[in-house]
RNA sequence: UCCUUCUUAGCUCAGUCGGUUAGAGCACAUGACUGUUAAUCAUGGGGUCCCUGGUUCGAGCCCAGGAGAGGGAGCCA
């Protein structure tokens, strides 16, 4: 019986028989105790053997990690801590776990410890709440999806096109490295490859998506997405996964209006299916934090801010009432922005996270950002004299702590002024004609957007390292398990 | 990739001005204890001071190079 069917039915009286790993053993003269965990819920089973009902040897090897399947009655517990306990009849120790090298002490482990022993992370508390909300966090986008009308499109891993300029990309190859065919002019003959073309591992799904949208009205992808860039941060990662949703006949605004909902459904429900996982994460982030300087602290303990964001309208501001805002910050008149602000510029961190932590306090969508600082496929708007130059119907949400989770826009839906913006970019128009003909049979006005995936459950869990909300981080110089 | 800080016991860290045998807490082992829950108390074992080279009578400490990790930045989701 799972441990989180066992403290829900409570049903004592009852002999049962827990399976799962030891979290801790207290002996004393008389009586032995055994904190039984098998991740199906945050809390562990406490098991109660009186002296003499386990020989000498199986106690012995019942120690922190060892795997056991322990028999027993399930009553209510003399102790306080629990409502009920197992008491002991007999005890089978599947694996052992010698206390002298097992790596999980009963103590506080860094994160950064815990980063070097990934294939035992999952056992602890803290990772396998995140785990679970995890889990949860990827049930709950699909029901969402679902539930609204839209398909899952599986978009490609491998794909032949680069022409989204997302980032650098991995080469899938099966030519010899050491000895490629080569071509006269003593470059690699990829026409020898395996697919007969250069191929790379996806940085999006989103073209791709767009097809997708423009048969089935509404679709969206989640999957496993990959970028080469060397970038070592705490939102960066080299394989991560994506939900990118991409609608017919929606415009910037309803895109807008789905960002918003959608965020705010995985939201809750998570704080509905994952609240003791969210209550023990919150714990942990109050004692990271007991560490910091006052005003380094958040201002919400962890379920006070997912209540906040989903009970309160996201601020929405063009591009351009950003700038101004940002103008006319005491911060900017001071000059204590590291990066000059002006229209036309790309906001660069310390601004974003000025209008989301300090002048709003909320999350945030910027729109209608110069069409110079985004990718070809965005909607280009139409003319305005308030503006002081040429935008698109681009939309990023920022959120608190995170900064940028969502980046979405209107695509451009004519033919000729697209092929006009892969010209401006350099994007050869043969190489991705099978998105152009789109535009050409049935066009009709779509839009999107990207989420990245770690960094919801990021917010969600409260964790400020991307690499502790994956199960197996994937990060310049680091594929280890 | 750039800036910056760090690397000493299984873990988290201290280590004075360069000086003799490198410390603490936790973890672990042994013992005690009538119900504990991060049990408690006592005792004990445990070190490639990240690596390579240099300076010096003498280096955990100073210098040079390298590796790894954290924080910040860029790129972005």
């Amino acid at each position: 019986m799972q441990i989180k069917q066992i403290l829900a039915e409570a049903a004592v009286g009852s002999e049962i028989t827990v399976k799962g790993w030891v979290r801790t053993k207290r002996e004393s003269k008389n009586v032995t105790f055994i904190n039984i965990n098998d991740g199906s819920v945050i809390h562990n089973i406490q098991a109660v053997a009186e002296a003499g009902v386990l020989n000498e040897e199986t106690q012995k090897l019942i120690t922190t990690g060892a795997c056991v399947a322990i028999t027993g009655t399930l009553i209510e517990s003399q102790g306080s801590g629990q409502k009920v306990e197992l008491q002991v009849k007999s005890a089978l120790v599947y694996g052992t776990a010698d206390p002298e090298k097992y790596p999980l002490q009963p103590k506080k482990h860094s994160l950064e410890f815990l980063r070097e022993i990934g294939h035992l992370r999952p056992r602890t508390n803290t990772f396998s709440a995140i785990l679970r909300v995890r889990h949860t966090l990827a049930y709950a986008i699909h029901k969402y999806f679902n539930d609204n009308g839209f398909f899952y499109l599986h978009t490609p891993i491998i794909t032949g096109s680069d022409a989204e300029g997302a980032g650098e990309m991995f080469r899938v190859t099966t030519l010899d490295p050491k000895n490629p065919p080569l071509n006269e002019d003593g470059s690699v003959n990829y026409k020898e490859d395996f697919f007969g073309r250069e191929t790379n591992l996806t940085v999006s799904g989103q073209l791709e998506g767009e097809l997708g949208a423009m048969a089935l009205s509404k679709v969206y992808t989640f999957g496993p997405t990959f970028r080469a860039e060397n970038s070592n941060t705490a939102r960066h990662l080299a394989e991560f996964w994506m939900i990118e949703p991409e609608v017919a006949f929606y415009e910037l605004e309803d895109n807008m209006a789905l960002a918003e909902d959608f965020t705010k459904y995985v939201i809750r429900y998570a704080l509905e299916n994952c609240y003791d996982d969210l209550v023990f994460l919150e714990g942990r982030l109050k004692e990271e934090e007991k560490n910091k300087k006052q005003e380094e602290r958040s201002e919400l303990a962890l379920i006070e801010k997912l209540k906040f964001v989903i009970d309160n309208d996201y601020v929405k501001l063009t591009y351009t009432e950003a700038i101004q805002i940002l103008l006319s910050s005491k911060r900017h008149k001071e000059g204590k922005f590291q990066y000059p602000v002006a229209w036309g510029i790309d906001l660069q961190s310390e601004h974003e996270r000025y209008l989301v932590e300090k002048h709003f306090k909320k999350p945030v969508i910027l729109t209608n950002y110069p069409k110079d600082i985004k990718a070809f496929y965005m909607k280009l708007d139409e003319v305005s004299d308030d503006v002081p130059g040429q935008t698109v119907r681009a939309m990023d949400v920022l959120f608190p702590g995170i900064g940028e989770i969502i980046g979405g826009s209107q695509r451009e839906d004519n033919y000729e002024k697209l092929a006009q913006r892969c010209q401006e970019v350099g994007i050869p128009i043969e190489s991705i004609w099978w998105y152009l003909e789109t535009r050409q049979f049935g066009t009709a006005p779509h839009a999107g957007f990207g989420i990245g995936f770690e960094r919801l459950v990021m917010f969600v869990t409260g964790m400020t390292n991307i690499r502790d909300v994956i199960p197996f981080p994937r990060t310049p110089k680091t594929a280890e398990f």
